[in-house]
DNA sequence: ACCCAGAATGAATGAATGTTCATTCTTCAT
DNA sequence: ATGAAGAATGAACATTCATTCATTCTGGGT
């Protein structure tokens, strides 16, 4: 994310310099997406113009379509980005056998989802403001509910895990499962729109009681 | 959309009539909303119109401004027509004392923030569409969290009711209710966007396991 | 030193959209 | 019947935006 200006290009410290940079092709187009990201955050999905993204990436317009053919693809590949990277996430620690015991694991995800990485304002606002949007576009969704089934898959296997070494009785681990998803999304939302209300360190005292409920023996209080 | 050039203008009732009609203020601003509804829920915020929303209510374009003076505007009364109607619709419930069993009561909230009225792909769109918005317009902000804050404080007295009642231990009132505000809008959101894997009578299932999960007595699994 | 593939630029273009307002029409009190 | 108040209309206007493309520039290969 830091601008480091490659190495000791210039002794300028580059105030101003409109000098032309050759990059790879792979390289601008996540230049191009980071700045996506944060236009989003800042004036809202449906504000955000090329001319925006392309500003705050000290680019000019043209390089935009020259990469991504279209605002829309640019769009639907910066969604693309932010979902792979949060879904991702959640999938490397369920399935990682880094973490021997479960409860810890478990402890880990919910610090992923809470923690400093997910609930920054700017990954949580284009978070929401495409979910906005899901309802009228199906490419959206698709995109989302992609990554988002093998993230819920590998929750509800880890929980059946867990309800089979604590032999916890009346527990399915699919309507958990859910329940802990649709949970952890609605404090997301709740960061978002009502920060003074809810505090990242309430939100997840509020995940941890909810986890401490069903896996008593696992998640302590 | 089939522009029927009224081949037998006079003699026909209305069939496509074109008559001008005059109605109160109030009425037209009601009509508009409605079709600013409508209009998000099938484009998406971001790409609706003045002519789309006037189109589809069946008025000329220059009437929206005439009524909202701008689409900013109309856009603000409307998520203030949507959050007050889902709010107050929570509180009816809450604080009206025709349901006197605490347990019934909470089964009614359930009910109506899971049931047909609300979760209607419509209104969650609109719902999710300003959310979206919300991280970059505090305006929106505000009209939410208004009715928001009353609605938590409600819930939070009806869970300390029911705690003091029911003489439940370790349970939090405040800490409780921000979680199942939370369940809901969780649930909501995946209503909306994959509602091919989650049915409404699954979701309900999952919120009912939560408040029996913390209320045995009161709520039956 | 030279060349050229292709990366980068940004003025120009055309389409779309919010807003205005001169005009038309409806209603109702008189 | 008549007139006035104001509701409703929609063509016109100014602006904004996505996209294009002729041109410029860069860096690596020879």
């Amino acid at each position: 994310m830091t601008d480091a200006p490659s190495a000791v290009t210039e002794l300028l410290p580059d105030t101003g310099s409109k000098r032309r940079q050759i990059r790879p092709k792979a390289e601008r187009r996540q230049q191009l997406i980071d700045a996506t990201i944060r236009c989003i955050a800042q004036h809202g999905l449906s504000a955000v113009t090329m001319q925006m993204v392309t500003r705050e990436a000290g680019l000019s317009v043209g390089i935009a379509n020259l990469h991504f053919q279209s605002k829309d693809n640019l769009f639907r590949e910066t969604l693309r980005c932010v979902a792979e990277e949060y879904h991702g996430g959640q999938i490397d620690i369920m399935e990682g056998n880094d973490i021997a015991d479960l409860g810890d694991r478990l402890d880990a995800l919910l610090d992923f989802q809470l923690g400093r990485g997910v609930t920054q304002r700017q990954k949580m606002s284009v978070w929401f403001a495409y979910y906005g949007e899901a309802g009228a576009r199906p490419v959206y969704q698709k995109i989302v509910s992609t990554t988002d089934r093998l993230a819920a898959q590998k929750l509800e296997a880890l929980f059946a895990k867990i309800i089979e070494q604590g032999g916890y009785e009346d527990v399915d681990a699919r309507e958990l499962a859910t329940g802990y998803s649709a949970l952890i999304d609605g404090l997301h939302l709740a960061l978002l729109v009502t920060p003074r209300e809810l505090s990242k360190r309430r939100a997840r005292s509020v995940a941890r009681d909810f986890l401490h409920r069903a896996f008593p023996q696992h998640i302590r209080r």
